[in-house]
DNA sequence: CCCTGATTCGC
DNA sequence: GCGAATCAGG
């Protein structure tokens, strides 16, 4: 496979959206992710240097022999790149004031999933931790939305949406160790009784 | 162990 | 230019 025009696009798009480069390749076909981090750098649209500092440590050279000199090393123009990192929108009360009834559901998505499904233990909707909850409206932000045939045994598992429906996908985050779920999705599934102890009511 | 991006260097 | 191998971090 080549990098043709459209090929470059998608990457550049993809990447735009803070895509890993694992996923774009998957994407693309036929390339690894290496692949594309090496396109990436060499478009020159790495850099996501900001906060860890990697002060352009010295090559350490241990034996002496070829001095590779890289000239235009040095000459990097600096390409301010936006992060888009913003939350431009939020509809939804981040930090339900436990009142009411206090299920500060999301929106329009995540209904309830029918009887039968194995996967979550949809907890009792209610006694949810509004950390948790408004840690889980967080991340489903920034899920992956795979398919049921894209999950693998280290994605997350958690069903978002009405199976019956288009708006329907899983959260596909890192899983955490062990688990089914990605580290928010965990927090909501396996309450400890503690959390759900007392109710404000 | 899984993942991430970063870099090197033979091709 | 390309990308596997490797490196470095989480």
């Amino acid at each position: 496979m080549s990098w043709t025009d459209e090929r470059v696009e998608l990457l550049k798009k993809m990447w735009g959206e803070g895509q890993s480069a694992s996923q774009i390749a998957k994407e693309l076909g036929g390339v690894t992710r290496n692949a594309v981090i090496g396109k990436v750098h060499r478009l020159g649209l790495s850099n996501r240097n900001s906060g860890t500092a990697k002060p352009a440590a010295e090559p350490k050279e241990k034996p002496a022999a070829a001095p590779k000199p890289t000239p235009a090393a040095a000459a990097a123009p600096a390409k301010p790149k936006p992060q888009p990192k913003t939350e431009p929108a939020r509809p939804v009360t981040p930090e339900p004031a436990a009142s009411a009834e206090g299920r500060p559901a999301t929106p329009a998505r995540r209904q309830i999933i029918p009887a039968g499904q194995p996967l979550p233990p949809q907890p009792s909707a209610n006694e949810i931790s509004p950390e948790a909850l408004a840690k889980v409206n967080e991340i489903e932000k920034k899920a992956k939305r795979l398919t049921l045939m894209e999950l693998t045994e280290r994605t997350c598992k958690w069903p978002v949406g009405d199976p019956a429906t288009e708006d329907f996908w899983f959260c596909g985050l890192p899983v955490q160790q062990g688990k089914p779920y990605c580290d928010a999705h965990v927090g909501v599934a396996f309450q400890p009784m503690s959390a759900r102890r007392d109710r404000k009511r």
